[in-house]
RNA sequence: GGCGGCAUAGCCAAGUGGUAAGGCAACGGCCUGCAAAGCCGAUAUUCUCCGGUUCGAAUCCGGAUGCCGCCUCCA
């Protein structure tokens, strides 16, 4: 049983060999912090989060670094507006950003690294870099030489005399070639500023990734992650960078992942479509977001929409209303069981498991992934609907290995792992703190509503049902009594 | 101008040579006082269009049309 895994370099899916055995080092470029996350940081970090919990499951031992970028044109320029330091900005959206992850169940990477925190490996770097002439310096700055690196151009596929041709890009006459970048810029008095051998000045963009990613994972590591627009000239640039100074080949599997679009536009701050997390999780449940964000391919663009947050809502109530179901179906709790199996943190004895290992290994398909989580819930209903009565040891033993499968392929995707009813009741507040619902009300409502039933006054019952439900929340009729829900 | 991607039921979506997963919505049935939830059933003879290769193509090749991304800070 092999992964692979699409590689943006070769354009083709790789079986995927780490450099060594079953250690894989990964570097995924996280936010520059200047501002809150918007869903398609999400997106990205999700899905190497899900990368990062599969391989971990397939038995890999995975160094994980995902860097803070805290130096930036963007930041100075926000320190400069709201009056205060760029550490104050880069320390509150550094605390936002984890405060984000958090709340979208992320698991933390091994290491989060800060530019400024390495700003001795990034001089080093660009020293070397200087001394076998692929940079060069003017007034304090430091451009790297694209046509010194024969390769430029191999990640983006394109090739520099193309780009010339039809560049927008403003001339910088001080740039031997339009498209060499900034190592490092000589800074302005109020700017960040660090002692250098070209004058007091901070780091280019992107530099510190090359610094950082040699500094943990050594000058070549196996997977470099980012959403698609790093790839040029962010990553395209970071090749050049650290192949040219260290001579080795950089990265082995490069992975990039595909935009997010909202109601079919392209999310930006001039359209006014900008969503943060903090505002999607406001009203919808993150692992809704979660199983919305894992129900596309990982590369293909994905439009969000209110329908799709919806209807993913519904899928995750589907998931969780049968985990409740399995609950008061067995006799044990299935957590015990779930806690004695945790070792193997992978299904591959079942058909479920082979299922899901399939999709997975074959470009981490966590859209076909979550087909195969379906097949099983509705499997496991089915079940239950047979042998409620019987309550059969053979059928519970059965229904709880498929339960315990869900719950394994949850872990990677991180969804379907609180407690059934915790999960219901965080999205009850949810619903009824948005909607400004007294709960007790809904209780006395369905007092009333039991009491109109026992006396056959099914109108009145019916009533108030219709009541609560133009609120969204809908009842459900139990052996064991009457529960609610909230739609969304 | 250069580079790349996508087109599958009402909607979302998997499938990359062997006869169309899954989810949402809608419809019929079981269950229910009626519902909800759950289950069962029926829903694409067909995968944008036109050619070609093949015993066989949604899947490979050529062409057309449409949509989108990147080439500038961007997840």
């Amino acid at each position: 049983m092999t992964i692979r895994i699409y590689n943006s370099l070769s354009r083709q899916k790789e079986i995927f060999e780490p450099v060594e055995n079953n250690k894989v080092r990964m570097y995924v470029c996280g936010p520059t912090v200047y501002d809150s996350c918007h869903i398609g940081h999400a997106r990205s970090v999700v899905v190497f989060d899900m990368i990062y919990r599969y391989l971990n499951a397939r038995g890999y031992e995975v160094f994980y670094v995902r860097n803070f970028t805290d130096v930036d044109d963007k930041i100075i320029a926000r320190a400069n507006e709201a009056g205060v330091s760029c550490d104050e900005i880069s320390e509150k959206y550094i605390k936002e950003f984890h405060k984000d992850m958090a709340s979208l169940n992320m698991v933390s990477p091994t290491m989060e690294p800060r530019a400024t925190a390495h700003i001795d490996q990034i001089v080093n770097i660009i020293a070397i870099l200087v001394k076998k002439k692929y940079a060069y310096v003017v007034d304090g700055d430091v451009y790297f030489s694209v046509e010194k690196y024969p390769d430029y151009g191999k990640l983006s596929g394109r090739r520099l005399e193309d780009m010339v041709a039809g560049s927008r890009v403003e001339i910088d006459p001080r740039k031997q070639n339009p498209y060499d970048f900034v190592l490092w810029k000589a800074s302005k008095p109020h700017e960040p500023q660090w002692d250098s051998p070209w004058g007091k000045g901070r780091p280019g963009w992107h530099i510190e990734c090359s610094a950082m990613s040699a500094e943990y994972l050594g000058q070549t590591f196996d997977i470099h992650g980012g959403g698609k627009d790093l790839i040029f000239p962010h990553h395209e640039n970071e090749i050049a960078q650290s192949e040219a100074a260290f001579g080795e080949t950089f990265v082995k599997y490069w992975v990039h992942n595909g935009f997010i679009n909202i109601d079919q536009e392209k999310m930006s701050k001039s359209l006014g479509n900008f969503l943060t997390i903090q505002e999607i999780v406001k009203t919808w449940h993150p692992e809704a977001l979660r199983l919305f964000l894992l129900s596309n391919h990982y590369r293909s663009p994905l439009d969000y929409t209110d329908q799709a947050m919806q209807e993913a809502t519904a899928g995750m109530d589907r998931i969780y209303g049968l985990m409740g179901r399995v609950a008061q179906y067995l006799d044990q709790p299935l957590i015990r069981r779930y806690g004695s199996d945790g070792q193997s943190a992978l299904a591959d004895k079942t058909e479920t498991g082979r299922l899901f290992l399939e999709a997975m290994d074959d470009d981490f398909n966590t859209a076909r992934a979550i087909g195969i989580l379906f097949d099983t819930v509705r499997n496991i209903n089915r079940l239950i609907d047979a042998d409620e009565a019987a309550k059969t040891r053979a059928s519970q033993e059965q229904i709880v290995t498929e339960a315990v499968d869900i719950f394994k392929i949850g872990k990677i995707l991180g969804i379907a792992n609180l407690p059934p009813d915790v999960y219901f009741q965080q999205k009850q507040e949810k619903g009824t703190g948005l909607r400004k619902i007294d709960p007790s009300w809904v209780e006395e409502k369905i007092r009333m509503r039991k009491q109109a039933r026992q006396n056959k006054d099914f109108a009145a019952a019916d009533r108030i049902r219709d009541e609560l439900l133009a609120l969204d929340i809908i009842l459900e009729d139990r052996p064991g009594g009457t529960i609610w829900k909230m739609k969304q």
